[in-house]
DNA sequence: CTAGGGTTAG
């Protein structure tokens, strides 16, 4: 491990963040949860730890991290003593105002005291305000301030925590001498302008110039920089070299290293990282967890916490939104309830992270007055917030919500829309019908260079006119967008012809979709849908026959809906669950009801939009129709149904569901691969277009 | 003497 690393550093080229594939795969493809319960088993050590003998552990540093009471500067009147009071209170706005004031003088002034300018840094840190920075520097050369190194890595940090980097990396360079707090504060900076690899060589350059310096504070920046690398090969070689140092039985060594193997790709790493700390604390719980969730595994992630919470360490905000998402993931509402309910009495019911991932979650259970609450009580709110609120309307057909949303937000001065809020609302606005409002929308964003529509805007603008019909202008659309039209385009075309039945169209724009992405099955069988809906059979065998050829099969489709915390599976004509003639007996029932309303089956064949076609021989008992039945059987018959599946609801399922909340005065929420269905009274959410 | 450290969302 003598092997420098500046060689080593060398041999890496280009790294890649090795991520779990399936988080950037579609939005939500959720799963019926099993929670496993952790035994702790002992996991090997990584090899590269055991093979590692040449560095000197060196002499355990004395942990000089007690605590000191900080107390204010007493009262005075002078103005720097006013200032630093103001400062110290975080009142920085203020402080900066004094300090013009104390300027204003001019002339020949003198210096103002270290702790003057201590304070004054601080108040420029507090806003970020690299203009105030600058003239606090400027004051402190003018009036010949005598700078030692702790002012010289103050005014560094102060510089880089404004934003003024290249002036830093500058200050850093011609600085007399460098101790480590200015190795440190300068690597830190650069982490946070996500300049890793600059980082990285910084910190081998540490090593070089004062290995001696580099205790556990410094490893961490290292370890950092190569998280943001992607690179477990670097910091495998840093955990290496921290282990035989005697710098990793430190917590915030562990917990970066934890942070550095999950975004790695490297679970098993670290969980073994997590397992051999002596103690953990939150923020290495938090951090694995977050790595199991990152690995979509979500069961585990969620196995963990409650092995968190039975391990007596306190759960903080930072857990609360991480377990939220991970149950948004999940199909289970009573976790994620738990989890609410827990982060409200722990104090942590005001947070800006946890409520966004809780409006995230309760928008994909459709429970849109829970979202709108959680959003009305949050004393704070982000972009974040606003958008996940307008998408919500928008997935769940509330369209006027969402542009009532929408316009309050650009009537707000502080916030500006991006590109996700825009799609939110033009989503919405397809959604609902309301295209007027829709291409008056994205009319004004093509006027304002900063919002330039993008590839998924003119998507959504694709199905807001194929929804009305107007196919020939969302083709003219496509044809004259100022880039190359993309899958979701061609693929809101294709949406739109089946709804339409536009034959020709529709099979032009599954011939392109099927060159851009012939392995994705969902193409073909819109396609054979269109065929099967008009009667054009040899059409129809034609494509089984291109699919059978390429090799497409598909998994069967599946639903599950959540009783009492227990998930319930069912798939395609499943007879496996203990209840199944229960079941049965209840859909032949339900569908004879409807029946008399004049609900009819769907004579033709109907495919599931993406599942193979093995999979379904009739829609009688497709897995939602199973679901639903045992839903009606197993719960109150007030209480609205939930029903989650990896695929799109079939024409002849979507009709039935519509008639069943007629004859059980239910609600019912299908989260399926494309979007929601919120059926009540005998409607849908979705318009009927999906 | 003071300063620099780990985790979170669409």
């Amino acid at each position: 491990m003598e092997a420098n690393f500046t060689t080593l550093f060398a041999m890496h080229s280009a790294p890649k963040p090795h991520r779990n594939p399936s988080l950037s795969a579609t939005p939500n493809p959720p799963k019926p949860i099993k929670i496993p319960t952790f035994p702790f088993p002992k996991r090997k050590a990584p090899s590269f730890i055991v093979h590692c003998t040449s560095l000197k552990p060196r002499p355990k540093h004395v942990a000089a991290e007690t605590v000191k009471p900080v107390t204010a500067p007493p009262p005075s009147s002078s103005l720097s003593a006013q200032l630093e009071r103001l400062a110290f209170f975080g009142k920085s706005r203020e402080a900066l105002e004094l300090f013009e004031i104390l300027q204003c003088g001019g002339g020949d002034e003198e210096s103002l005291s270290s702790a003057t300018y201590d304070a004054l840094a601080n108040a420029c840190i507090g806003l970020r305000s690299p203009g105030a920075a600058r003239s606090v520097f400027r004051h402190m050369v003018d009036t010949g301030f005598q700078f030692d190194q702790y002012a010289r890595n103050r005014v560094l940090l102060m510089y880089l925590k404004c934003g003024l980097v290249s002036d830093a990396r500058r200050l850093f360079e011609e600085m007399p001498e460098r101790n480590a707090v200015s190795w440190n504060t300068m690597i830190s900076g650069l982490l946070g302008e996500r300049s890793f690899e600059e980082a990285f060589r910084l910190f081998l350059l540490m090593l070089e110039e004062i290995p001696e310096a580099v205790g556990s504070r410094s490893l961490v920046f290292g370890v950092q920089a190569c998280t943001g690398l992607g690179s477990v090969f670097l910091g495998s070689q840093l955990h290496s070299a921290g282990f035989k140092l005697g710098l990793c039985d430190n917590i915030f060594v562990s917990s970066a290293l934890i942070d550095m193997y999950s975004n790695c790709g490297c679970i098993d790493e670290a969980r073994w990282v997590f397992d051999e700390m002596p103690e953990k604390n939150v923020v290495a719980w938090n951090t694995i967890v977050a790595g199991y969730a990152l690995h979509g595994y979500s069961e585990d992630a969620l196995g963990l916490y409650y092995e968190m919470q039975k391990s007596g360490v306190r759960t903080d905000q930072f857990t609360y939104s991480t377990v939220i998402r991970i149950c948004a993931r999940l199909g289970s509402l009573e976790h994620a309830k738990q989890a609410h309910a827990g982060m409200v009495r722990n104090g942590y019911g005001a947070d800006l992270v946890a409520n966004t991932a809780l409006i995230d979650l309760y928008r994909k259970w459709g429970r849109m007055e829970d979202a709108r609450n959680v959003f009305d009580r949050m004393p704070r709110r982000n972009l974040r917030s606003w958008n996940a609120l307008i998408g919500g309307y928008g997935a769940h057909g509330m369209g006027e919500e969402a542009v009532a949303l929408f316009d309050r937000l650009t009537e707000k001065k502080g916030l500006v829309p991006n590109q996700v809020t825009f799609l939110a609302v033009l989503n919405a606005c397809s959604s609902s019908g309301l295209s007027g409002k829709g291409l008056e929308i994205f009319k004004s964003m093509a006027e304002d260079p900063r919002t330039k529509p993008r590839a998924m805007h003119f998507a959504s603008m694709v199905d807001l006119l194929g929804r009305e019909g107007r196919l020939d202008e969302a083709l003219d659309l496509i044809k004259n967008a100022p880039f190359p039209p993309t899958e979701n385009m061609w693929a809101a075309l294709l949406t739109a012809c089946r709804v339409n039945e536009n034959l020709e169209l529709g099979k032009f724009a599954a011939e392109k979709l099927f060159w851009m992405e012939p392995e994705k099955l969902s193409n073909y069988i819109v396609l054979l849908n269109i065929y099967n809906g008009s009667g054009r059979v040899s059409d129809a065998a034609n494509v089984l026959e291109v699919m059978k050829r390429r090799g497409l099969r598909l998994l069967p489709a599946c639903s599950w809906i959540e009783v009492k915390k227990q998930p319930h599976e069912f798939a395609f004509g499943d007879t496996s669950h203990p209840k199944s003639s229960e079941i049965y007996k209840k859909l032949g029932e339900v569908m004879e009801e409807i029946g008399t309303l004049g609900y009819a089956h769907g004579g033709g064949e109907c495919f599931l939009p993406d599942v193979g076609v093995e999979e379904q021989r009739g829609s009688e008992c497709h897995s939602e129709k199973l679901a639903i039945a045992f839903g009606l059987i197993s719960t109150s018959s007030s209480s609205p149904l939930q029903v989650v599946q990896g695929h799109r609801v079939c024409d002849d399922c979507h009709g039935a569901i519509k008639m069943v909340t007629v004859v059980t005065k239910r609600a019912i929420v299908v989260r399926d691969a494309s979007r929601f269905h919120h059926f009540r009274h005998g409607a849908c959410s979705c318009g009927d277009y999906w």
